[in-house]
DNA sequence: ATGGTAGAGAGTCTA
């Protein structure tokens, strides 16, 4: 069982290098970010003509987020419950016996700014979510664009990304940890210790080239799940392609 | 990095 997250910025426009990667990676379930769709125009019967189910929460122009399996999904939940939240970042649904919690974590702009906050408040409702979510579904998955960097093996140089950066500060990696803390492991982590791999590399300052990336596409896996965990990559291929993503897609292999 | 590039969509906003 391959379950992989991919930030495609753009799925109207990246849909023809996700339909590569799915045939070619062949994964079973798959976290989709930033797809800047509204639902109505979300291309699920494409995707069901290659044997794919959708499930998704987008809107106009920012955000968006959906799930696609093989198997259908069932117990559909968008958004975080209880948090009032226009932005559409959450969705999570029951494939087999596995809870999929794919999220794409709030930016953050600067450390210190208003949506900073929001960053930090929108992981801290997260987190009791979760706790409740691993009640009732030992068998969880959350996966997604973290715009966190979990330590500096996770960055290409740490002097630039410090605690007054976004996505490497403490208040960022402090919140990280609370979501391990609630029995979450990062699957790469499982297999990886090395540093310099990374999932996202800035369009700017030819910054793939440079391989001046960070890691922030993650994958946990919880305690019930940790032993199954077999695997885990990032395919950076796809960010060779002409006019890509500038993501990677991260999987981890169950079972 | 008060910069740079990409996407959406029509002037900036977000990342």
């Amino acid at each position: 069982m391959k379950i992989a997250s991919w930030n495609v910025n753009s799925l109207n426009v990246r849909l023809p290098h996700l339909q590569q990667w799915l045939s070619q990676a062949a994964p079973d379930i798959v976290a989709l970010q930033e797809t800047k769709l509204e639902d109505e125009r979300f291309p699920d019967d494409a995707l069901a003509a290659a044997g794919w189910r959708s499930v998704f929460s987008g809107q106009k122009t920012y955000n968006g987020v959906a799930i696609l399996s093989r198997e259908a999904a069932s117990d559909v939940q968008i958004g975080i419950p209880g948090f009032g939240d226009e932005q559409k970042r959450v969705i999570a649904a029951t494939v087999g016996d596995l809870r999929i919690v794919n999220l794409y974590v709030v930016n953050g702009q600067d450390v210190g700014t208003e949506k900073y906050a929001y960053k930090l408040r929108w992981l801290d409702a997260v987190h009791d979510w979760l706790a409740d979510e691993l009640r009732e579904h030992p068998n969880l998955v959350v996966l997604g664009d973290f715009n966190i960097a979990p330590d500096d093996r996770d960055v290409h140089d740490p002097e630039i990304w410090n605690d007054d950066h976004i996505l490497t500060s403490t208040a960022e990696r402090d919140a990280l940890k609370r979501l391990y803390a609630l029995g979450l492991h990062d699957g790469y982590r499982l297999h990886h210790d090395e540093g310099g791999v990374f999932s996202w590399w800035d369009y700017r300052q030819a910054g793939f080239r440079r391989d001046r990336g960070l890691r922030i596409d993650l994958t946990l896996v919880s305690d019930a799940l940790r032993g199954a965990c077999a695997g885990a990559g990032i395919d950076r291929e796809p960010r060779t392609w002409e006019r890509p993503s500038d993501h990677a897609p991260a999987w981890v292999e169950l079972g």
